[in-house]
DNA sequence: ATGCTTGCAAACGGTTTGCACGTGT
DNA sequence: ACACGTGCAAACCGTTTGCAAGCAT
């Protein structure tokens, strides 16, 4: 409930409700760990911490904190979507197929050779998504 | 219902059956043209030819074909996912965002960085789903 | 003949929405 | 005060599944 989260709401257009403080915090807490939340994850967050927010406000709020450019919504497996603070330096990911431990990454020379391919075929390259599904290397 | 369809279908171990005959010849009907499938696109398809299959079964045939390599399954949108017949030469995809158009592309400088940036992490790349969203360049 | 296949309808699971009540400004 | 926000339950929608009937081999 700090003054950088209510600003960041109100930046937003979004009035400082508890439900959008609450899960704005979540988002916050774990912030560089590469954590990354589905809907139900935060929902059973704030029911452990005993506010009680409905499981349809926390998809209403996340939508919400998208549009704001507050999060970012990512599908690594199918019918299943995660959120994570928006990163103003844009990174990808890497999924472990048997831990399912998320990385994340950066790569330029991968990001200037998609918008050469893009522009060759006459196009312009407006976002992009890219994920490696990955195991650890035994040794 | 040509020889080569019923033998794809007796190598996949699956009994060469109308339902799987017909839906494997409308996916081929389309190879190399870019188109990719929704379980309705066939679903209607199949209706449209008289064919009274039922949707459950196109799902469970499109399944099949995914795993026994016929087929290859992608998912551009969210809640949305659509088929392709599986090109042994993998390639990814552009999607336009205005009219929808998917564009096949192949860049093996990208697939080795991929690789190398797996490794610096530890990791084996098993796949990749890489998808550019574009749109195209006014003159 | 027998076991794989199918159609139908009902179930599923994540997500969205209508509505009446509650709350921030 | 008043518009915006919320909880609840029901609706949604693509996909899956149980079951009894139907085919390929």
């Amino acid at each position: 409930m700090n003054d950088k989260t209510n600003k960041n709401l109100k930046e937003a257009g979004l009035k400082a409700t508890l439900p959008r403080i609450k899960i704005l915090e979540i988002l916050q807490r774990t912030s560089g760990t590469d954590d990354h939340f589905t809907a139900e994850d935060i929902y059973k967050e704030l029911i452990i911490n005993n506010y009680d927010v409905g499981l349809a406000t926390v998809y209403r709020v996340l939508t919400q904190f998208e549009n704001a450019g507050i999060v970012v919504k990512h599908q690594f497996d199918v019918n299943k979507s995660v959120y994570e603070l928006n990163d103003p330096q844009h990174h990808d990911h890497m999924v472990c197929v048997d831990t399912g431990e998320i990385t994340e990454f950066n790569d330029d020379a991968i990001k200037n050779k998609q918008r050469e391919i893009a522009a060759e075929h006459g196009y312009e390259l407006l976002d992009q998504s890219l994920v490696l599904y990955v195991k650890k290397i035994k040794k």
